[in-house]
DNA sequence: CTCCGGCGAG
DNA sequence: CTCGCTGGAG
């Protein structure tokens, strides 16, 4: 797949976007994307709200809550237990200075403590990071994972990201992992993709056939 | 690899 | 009804 003309056709249909974490606290921030692993944006909303009409909305309120109250209000986006007992670590993570302190670490070094908390995996960190510390990262999220397979880019998180990070510019990649997701929610849906009105199925690996990828 | 999980699309 | 959602742990 040739990425780059795939990416500059994606920046016609996707020319731009509004942060929906910009000028937001970090902690909120990283709370939020705990809440979206697997989950519909529609359901992360959702719960978002919900712990905000609870005043759940710093690492105190977090660590002083019961731990039902925060399971009911994650409750609309799934995985609530265990994303209930994450918040709980990420709140005492935070008020422990551990936040604070991987904002100040190189991406790298952020990236390797950030995944020592329980509940945030690689992709939690990577996106965190290119988020609130506006690292040059790619987050390689279910639809990019997906995408980046059928362009056949590489099988696994680790070289898919690669992949993408080769062919982009650092200054792109934020916008990017965003278009990425979109052109994904729309178009190269893991369910049924709609390659008969895909803007890229001329150079698309796949093209209209769809192998159960 | 399996489990967690409510929820919307088809 | 089934599938998959901006995953991660055990």
């Amino acid at each position: 797949m040739n990425v780059k003309e795939a990416i500059s056709r994606l920046a016609a249909l996707y020319p731009d976007f509004q942060p929906w974490w910009e000028g937001e606290d970090p902690f909120l921030v990283l709370v939020g994307i705990v809440i979206s692993q697997n989950t519909s944006s529609a359901s992360t909303r959702r719960a978002l709200s919900r712990l905000r009409e609870r005043g759940l909305t710093s690492p105190s309120a977090i660590l002083s809550a019961p731990q039902e109250e925060i399971e009911d209000a994650l409750r609309p986006a799934g995985l609530y237990r265990a994303k209930a007992r994450i918040l709980k670590d990420i709140a005492r993570w935070a008020m422990d200075g551990g936040l604070e302190r991987v904002l100040s670490l190189p991406h790298a070094r952020a990236r390797e403590e950030m995944m020592k908390v329980r509940g945030i995996g690689r992709k939690t960190a990577d996106v965190f990071l290119a988020f609130v510390a506006s690292a040059p990262i790619i987050g390689v999220d279910t639809h990019i994972m997906r995408i980046g397979r059928r362009w056949g880019l590489g099988t696994d998180y680790e070289s898919i990201k690669e992949a993408l990070e080769r062919e982009i510019p650092p200054e792109r990649r934020l916008w990017a992992h965003k278009a990425l997701i979109s052109f994904g929610r729309e178009y190269c849906r893991a369910r049924r993709p709609r390659c008969d009105v895909c803007p890229l199925s001329d150079i698309c690996p796949k093209r209209g056939i769809q192998p159960e990828l």
